[in-house]
DNA sequence: TTGAAAGCGCTAACAC
DNA sequence: GTGTTAGCGCTTTCAA
């Protein structure tokens, strides 16, 4: 199924000398015009547009770059999955790049890929930009990359030595504490955890989280079993979990490895929420029509963006002017059908 | 939480003259080395190398692709949203660019955006690129967009005037006419449809290809439910369908829909697979382990974004070569626990 | 195998 | 308001 149009070539490289000789004015007028800088008068605007447009007269952006050493482009580093999180990641970085009117690049790192970060970020480099975003970089252990632009590290601890490096993101701990909290609110003696993959700086925070709210209620920490993000790794943490017996509450990294980890309890015969209660982090699209729907934690995947995004441009354009700072997005628990008290209320098994 | 570092600064930015002087070449020498051109001998090549890293010297690309007209990066237009279908498509594109030796240049979409898709290709077109992927482009009605660059078009008719239109994708009319056959084989009267918006092309080859299969086994054709891709809208089209009564199979246009269908069936009373069956479209992650796990066809992103770039590619590198040809990939159906048998067997209701 | 010269098409700094 | 003059840092001839 492809078709292929053979359509007429030959294209006249306008340039914008070309422009100003049609258009009688100089080669500068027409590049003032073009960039909208002020002190031409209306009539010559518009007699340049005019002579702009017969000619189908565009811009060289390469040309433009090498003069003014701005590229106005912003490079991000992300992992190259189709997972909810990351694509929702870059999606709200494009939305938040277009509106500050810088162009985006993007590179991506495979997981596992040997110095991928780093590696993805020289490529940016060379392709010049004018600042990086790494998009919930890994835990690589590389120690640190030099980069001369600012750099935008969403989700992570600042692992880059650059100009200016700026960190933005939701308090994963928090929202972690706050379901796991939720579970033992419900009367659960303790609550499991489907943990991420611990090279991920988010996983290892949700960790911290559930681990910090068993503590401030003095609960036995269970062992945790670790998934690598996808709903069949949470079904394998199922199937575990479901051996083990004593099991009422788990709270899942991530919605995926929540349902996942739900279809496992259903399989080996034990209900949700009846017999076990289970929390995903995330609230992805799906949550609330899975069955039983998931109570969830939301991230505020645009908010993070945009505010990041913001400081990064800030950073960019102003150099020496110091760093605002992020308002931090409210947390949001989303209590839906996979979480009840514990079966026999009160009482111990 | 927000974190500035301040770092040093004053970079001196090095050229390849600069390079050149240290190794005791001329600056062409210099070039010759960072290109992998021949004739460059093994010792001055060394030399030029150590020069460059001594200096930390970096190609400056803007200078370069204004030398050489040639920016090796090319542009997709996709939209943005981080559904599993073009955020899947997103990401083969990316790996096949980066593959290809090009860089990847993103502009986005918003659906309902007047001329969006023009718009981003001009963008694109502004930010200089040697081709253009439109990814899954919807029905504008714009007409016809002029490019002087090779345009690859993802899941839709060529809607472009360009050198060279190549278009590529999978055959969603024969997979969703499979999705519908299943359910007809499995003696099912008819399957109701819950398609996608109209205005996109694959949700109207969806349609076409589950009307094919119903006149093939001269079924009538129910009313079609309109949804917009999400669970939410899926979930609305559940309520309706309950309230007819008589459904006993559907065929969803997007897992997404399916699984936002089922559960309105299930709050509705009615069970699945035993009272009403249903397929999706895509093979999303999620699908197998979802309650009950979903039947439906599997969408190979990643082939069709692979071999639709190879042509692209071609088309760019040998524009008087003709273009080849993407292979088809194979249909494949994941019957899972959704599907099943109409109640009562062969008795009509 | 290496080098010299001439742009690529624009913006910046300064005149008028 | 508008024009002039220099580059930006590389690749492309063409010589040597």
């Amino acid at each position: 199924m492809v078709r292929v149009t053979r359509d007429g070539d030959g294209h006249a490289p306008v340039r914008s000398v070309d422009v100003a000789r049609l258009a009688q004015v100089s080669q500068k007028t027409v590049s003032r015009v073009f960039n909208d800088e002020q002190y031409v008068s209306d009539e010559v605007r518009s007699r340049v547009l005019a002579a702009a447009d017969r000619l189908g007269y565009r811009l060289n952006n390469a040309a433009r770059v090498l003069a003014s050493g701005r590229t106005r482009s912003i490079g991000v580093v992300t992992l190259g999955t189709a997972m909810y999180g990351p694509a929702s990641l870059l999606m709200g970085i494009e939305r938040a790049v277009r509106d500050a009117g810088y162009t985006l690049r993007v590179a991506t790192t495979a997981e596992g890929d040997p110095g991928g970060v780093a590696g993805a970020v020289e490529s940016l480099l060379d392709q010049g930009v004018d600042g990086i975003v790494a998009s919930e970089p890994i835990d690589e252990g590389t120690g640190s990359v030099r980069v001369d632009v600012p750099v935008l590290v969403l989700g992570a601890p600042p692992v880059f030595s650059a100009p200016r490096v700026v960190t933005a993101g939701v308090d994963a701990a928090l929202l972690a504490q706050v379901a796991t909290k939720h579970l033992l609110d419900l009367g659960h003696q303790t609550v499991h955890h489907v943990a991420g993959p611990q090279q991920w700086f988010s996983a290892r925070d949700r960790l911290d989280g559930w681990r910090t709210a068993l503590r401030a209620h003095g609960c036995r920490e269970p062992t945790v079993v670790e998934g690598d993000w996808t709903a069949e790794s949470g079904y394998a943490a199922g199937r575990e979990l479901a051996g083990i017996g004593d099991v009422s509450a788990v709270f899942a990294a991530n919605d995926d490895m929540a349902i996942g980890l739900i279809r496992a309890l259903l399989e080996a015969g034990l209900r949700v929420p009846e017999d076990v209660s289970v929390v995903g982090f995330d609230d992805i699209p799906l949550a609330a029509y899975v069955t039983p729907p998931l109570t969830t934690v939301r991230q505020p995947f645009d908010a993070v963006a945009r505010e990041g995004l913001k400081l990064l441009v800030h950073a960019i354009e102003q150099p020496d002017a110091p760093a605002g700072s992020a308002t931090e997005p409210p947390v949001e628990l989303l209590v839906r059908r996979s979480t009840a008290p514990p079966r026999g209320a009160a009482r111990t098994e």
